[in-house]
DNA sequence: GAATAATCCCGCAAAATTCCGAAAAAATTC
DNA sequence: GAATTTTTTCGGAATTTTGCGGGATTATTC
């Protein structure tokens, strides 16, 4: 259930919106004012989506939205009167990604929430890569196997880290030296067969995941 | 200087549209209908948006956005009367990218535009091409065929490749030759004719997509 | 200095490339 | 429009390349 973050400093908008909200499915919390948004923000960082008023008391919208994007990057949209600048409002320092015109439709805008929070999602995000019981975590620097922990050389860590990483992109052998090994590494192009070789056998069952590229190099896919 | 193309029947509209995009810097291009508007995309692809009306004659404003999504993914913004139903605007299955209600503030769709630009401009060109069934995706170095991925020999790979990047392009034997080959092969011309003919063999029902230019070469053709 | 990792080497089987001749198709000439 | 020439396509076979497994050697780490 996507969460989305409502906040205007009259209530009764809040209510509005909140009502179309929960129809549409989506949980619903709110906030009064830009403070209170960023507050909520750095408490509970998983908003789908943001709805922000620009006249507010203590933060307005244009300076709550900078903050929350320091935090997170969460798709916000903002209401305004009609009549406002909308440079300013487009404005890409900000980093606003929809806006509706007061007086709105609550069913345009509940159709531009549901497009924002694709258009988020689509976005690679996160540092763990899952595919069925492989869970790759970059920044623990560990593999896990159907639950248990891969036990890989460096060297197998690094090219399936790369290779993952870069997911469905072809890799040269050169390439792969060049951004594994390094530039300073003067050795034979067959090491990375080999070093393929050992990786796919550390990986046991997901060792298709690593694909031969014939006469180019190899790729991680995870496409069928 | 970007360049857009307005797709309306009103030529008032156009017009007007036409008018401050000028001003905002645009190239602008205009169209009367859908129909029209695909075949603009057709001709020349490098637009980098669309506005376009739902209702219009011969081709609606979905029809076309689907049409010219297959061809290339150019942001698209659609005009529209208030009360048409949001979900079918902003459906995903069609690709609308934004959308402005008629009578609409010419301001704030100049600023739709800058966003739209903006944001395709922003992720990692997609380095696809698609037409019907057919999908050629560089990166992945991967072709698919109406669903099912292509198994394809390293050459035929590359010559696809060569030729659906410089589509519509004639090429003769000794350009391929040259720029898939590479400057130092030195055999025989009908080579080309032998991987030409298991490239078609491995397109299937797409294997008219390459034409024979008598006296001449080949090239990559997604015209009718 | 023992264990572990990384690199290199060799040979085989499979895959890919090239070449060749014949058939087919298109263009040209009569 | 038939015959001829040119060009392309098709099928197959010889040749070359490539990836990978096994294993040996060298480097690195503790």
């Amino acid at each position: 259930m996507p969460r989305i973050l409502i906040v205007d400093d009259e209530a009764k908008i809040r209510e509005v919106v909140k009502e179309y909200a929960a129809f549409e499915g989506y949980e619903v919390v709110e906030a009064a004012d830009g403070m209170e948004a960023v507050e909520k923000v750095r408490e509970d960082q998983n908003f789908d989506c943001i709805i922000m008023d620009i006249m507010m008391p203590k933060l307005d919208g244009y300076s709550a939205c900078k903050e929350i994007k320091k935090i997170r990057n969460i798709p916000v949209i903002m209401l305004s009167a009609r009549g406002e600048e909308y440079d300013k409002l487009f404005g890409f320092e900000v980093g606003i990604d929809d806006y509706v015109v007061k007086p709105f439709s609550p069913k345009e805008l509940m159709a531009r929430i549901k497009v924002a929070i694709k258009r988020s999602s689509k976005e690679p995000s996160e540092d763990i890569i899952r595919y069925k019981g492989l869970v790759i975590n970059f920044a623990a620097r560990d593999v896990i196997i159907d639950g248990k922990r891969a036990q890989m050389t460096p060297k197998e860590y690094d090219i399936l880290f790369f290779l993952a990483k870069n997911m469905n992109i072809a890799m040269s052998r050169e390439k792969l030296l060049e951004e594994v090994w390094g530039f300073d590494f003067y050795g034979d192009d067959r090491t990375v067969d080999t070093h393929i070789k050992m990786l796919r056998n550390s990986l046991g069952p997901y060792r298709d995941l690593i694909v031969t590229l014939r006469g180019m190099g190899y790729k991680f896919d995870n496409i069928r």
